[in-house]
DNA sequence: ATACAATGTTATGTATACAAGAATTGTGAC
DNA sequence: GTCACAATTCTTGTATACATAACATTGTAT
């Protein structure tokens, strides 16, 4: 056990201690602290993270239920794997829910969306004109929130939300490209005019396109990783 | 509390305890025996299905996370309400993943699973013969069974199986109407043919307007619910 | 030396005890 | 009669103790 990898539960809000040992695991997992096919015993996080089984316990339990840990019973919980046919199959249905997002966004969102959105585009463009990768992902994934938040659906965004923290550990790798930035651009701005014009078809193209982009790009590391 | 309520926990396999009360609760829900806004109290909940309160907040936990019941900090689970606009927003994203079901069974189905599907129509339109509903909610749901299973993407499988229950209360609403029968067991054929003939997008047109028309038959029976 | 059995250890499954917050009810004053 | 405030009760949040199943280790016999 490495000094290191202590970390503490810090009381983040007042919630809870379930849901705060739950973003903690779920963040480790996210981040690769916690590695695919690490077993989480419960005494062991329990007193990692200074606090009894109970807790720890009902955080698994909905990490389970998000995909994140597979539970074999009486055995306890492992991380689960990250194969590229589980990424495969978690694109797929990402994909249509984001052509799905577009196409309600295009016929419910307001004009004051459409003006975040607008803004969004183009914090998105200067946060490439600085090259910083981690600026760059957190404009996608604002630009992304205000089109989801504009379907009026939470059901789905909760969903979507889910499903692309499944990808978080590559998050950067399809922005890494940079000869691939003024694509982005170009796609973001094909998808903010489709939802001013109305035009669910070419903004269901645009957003298919994107994800197909993302998916090339995470299947392509998750071979290199697999091949060393 | 009236006597025929109190529903024991039957060992039904050798499952964890939390899994027995989670299939519980969950069928308890779905069947309404447990009415949308109905308070989950653990005590309650842990003598009437003789279990300690551990299993029943896990269970109650899953249940949350599949959208059946609402938390709230520090007052606990409340049965969630089915709205017009929830069932909508359900169904709104089971449209997108049915269709991508066909879309992949189209490229993915197996000699055999084509077999199985041929038989699943023909006992499906036999089935529609006896007019004995519940016989055709079955039939109807083996042969969706097959075509979900036909894309081999086991997330889909998971979260398609969790928006169909959603509306598991609903389910012999689309198939009360018999003068809807014919319409049915046609474009189970037409969804079958396409997937013989690998023909995704008559497929695709074909799931969607099967849950168009699902949908109307539930929107009509909540608004006559809703409208005593 | 290998196979198998017995034993001991470890981790999960379940129950229960205790703490603390929220709601409700009752009492008093205005 | 109504409003405010306090006390009680009910419920959840958390910790811990005990039971049981799985796994590892060791010892013995062949």
């Amino acid at each position: 056990m490495s000094m290191n990898d202590s970390f503490q539960v810090n009381m983040d809000a007042f919630l809870p201690l379930r849901d705060v040992v739950f973003n903690n695991l779920r963040h480790a997992i996210l981040v690769g602290e916690l590695k695919p096919g690490e077993r989480l015993m419960e005494i062991h996080l329990a007193n990692k993270l200074g606090v009894s089984r109970t807790p720890i316990r009902e955080a698994i339990r909905m990490l389970e239920l998000e995909g994140l840990v597979i539970m074999t019973p009486r055995r306890g919980a492992e991380v689960a794997q990250i194969t590229e046919k589980s990424m495969n199959d978690v694109l797929e249905v990402r994909q249509a829910l984001d052509v799905l997002c577009v196409e309600l966004a295009c016929r419910r969102i307001t004009a004051e969306e459409l003006e975040d959105l607008k803004d969004a585009c183009e914090a998105f463009a200067a946060s490439v004109e600085t090259g910083d990768l981690r600026q760059i992902a957190e404009a996608d994934v604002a630009l992304h929130d205000i089109i989801i938040k504009a379907t009026g659906n939470p059901r789905l965004i909760q969903l979507v939300n889910n499903l692309s923290l499944q990808m978080y550990r590559y998050r950067f790798e399809y922005i890494k490209d940079s000869t691939q930035h003024e694509t982005l651009i170009r796609e973001h701005r094909v998808i903010y005019e489709s939802l001013v014009a109305g035009n669910a078809e070419t903004a269901a193209q645009a957003a298919k396109t994107h994800i197909d982009n993302q998916r090339n790009a995470i299947i392509r590391q998750i071979r290199l990783e697999q091949g060393k």
